[in-house]
DNA sequence: ATGGCCAATTGATCCATGTCAATGTGGGAA
DNA sequence: TTCCCACATTGACATGGATCAATTGGCCAT
């Protein structure tokens, strides 16, 4: 339990100490399981619990009343999940599994209880948190600015740095269960366009999407094709300035 | 003090007591000023300051290496800025004034000591990074699957149900310092585009951006046509379930 | 094996928005 | 007043990515 993945991305910004750990181990108690096909909660839901995530990955989208959707962020192990929905009267956006999921619940008087005793770990809560919207301000900058295969490419190698941190994955690549249409409702594309854009960095040679698993070709190559520098992530060691 | 907007935004989701809204204003002492044309802190920046804006506009974002720029929030007064670059070992992003600034500074430690004492202050500041989270991933959505003309519209709507509700604007509209060329950045359009966008707004009978102000003329059109829902803003009142 | 279904792939065409290039306009500095 | 300069506006043209329409391949249930 003390290893689990979300300990071990708090570990990466503040050294905790064993009861620290505790008060995290505590929050992570109320396992419980889900299936793709089904959402684990949906916006305009007041009831809706967080999760940190334990196995598994899982993505939140908002759907539109044209019938399209954008998934706005993707989850993977020791990501927590759902704080809005919690913090908010109901939720703003739904969340599904895309494979099949182990998180455990966590409901608004368990933060109240964790903070209440350890501000150091409302601190590191407040890190995980502005992690999560880092991530969100760079896909906001690729939807913004990046062409279609930067983007992309930014993606895949955003995954591959948040894999590392929890123990997933190694230099040459990571599974990865996203279809490509789940990509396209990332991306703000078309999955048409997303494929187009596949062939485009693997005839590059820079990496492959195929048979659920991402492989770098030439890390160095696309890091600069696509411009990428992972300080906005901070995954530096823990410090806590 | 204790009528600050940026209390004035906290109390639309906790209730303070007294002693809490001390604490708030405990923050909100050390002012200082900051003029257009030099960023509050930047990308790279060690030991950049988070803020609390009082009063004045001011803008985060980031600049890519092709020169483009994508802006990432737009801060209005109550409005709480620079918090990754205070949790993270360097700032992701860069802030620059609007208008003339009037903001307080504030140091991690303050937060610290504003989070030991007083646990129901931790999750109100989770609640106000959790809406500007929520304001991102609408931006997000926006960029991703929205038309330029809804994206503009939408964006023109948030900004009235944000300064409405620390007492800026009215059912009319609101004084609006930006720029053209500030909306383009901020909504992923060309300068050029943004023009013919509004042009549309406008004969379209919906809204007008003219002369620093923003008036609307149809405003259930516009909420139809932007398919406009404030229920991501988590507005309506202090419940903290 | 067969049928059915979903994901991946490819080609042809369209269109929303970008880019380039002028022109207009209002307010500030001298 | 006059110049200046940033912002707003408009037209002509270019293009990245969407859309539409097939085709292919793998996998599961029968």
């Amino acid at each position: 339990m003390l290893d689990s993945p979300f300990a071990r991305k708090l570990k990466a910004f503040v050294t905790l100490s064993d009861s620290d750990l505790n008060v995290v181990s505590t929050l992570d108690k109320r396992k419980r399981h889900f299936a793709p096909g089904r959402d684990m909660f949906h916006a305009g839901q007041t009831d809706a619990s967080a999760f940190i995530l334990a196995t598994g990955w899982a993505c939140g989208y908002i759907l539109l009343t044209d019938g399209t959707r954008q998934i706005t962020a993707i989850k993977v192990p020791g990501d927590f999940l759902g704080l809005r929905s919690i913090l908010f009267r109901t939720s703003d956006h739904n969340v599904e599994p895309i494979t099949p999921v182990e998180a455990s619940e966590v409901r608004i008087n368990d933060l109240f209880g964790a903070f209440a005793g350890t501000p150091r770990l409302a601190i590191a809560f407040l890190w995980a948190a502005s992690r999560d919207e880092a991530i969100l301000v760079e896909h906001l900058v690729g939807l913004g600015r990046r062409s279609a295969a930067q983007r992309v490419g930014h993606f895949l190698l955003e995954l591959a740095a948040r894999l590392k941190l929890v123990g997933l994955g190694d230099k040459t690549g990571y599974d990865c269960p996203m279809s490509q249409y789940l990509l396209a409702d990332t991306l703000g594309l078309s999955a048409v366009h997303v494929n187009r854009v596949l062939r485009e960095l693997r005839e590059a040679g820079y990496a492959t999407f195929q048979l659920g698993r991402v492989t770098f070709q030439d890390l160095p190559g696309l890091f600069a094709f696509c411009d990428f520098n992972a300080n906005y992530l901070d995954h530096d060691g823990p410090l806590l300035k």
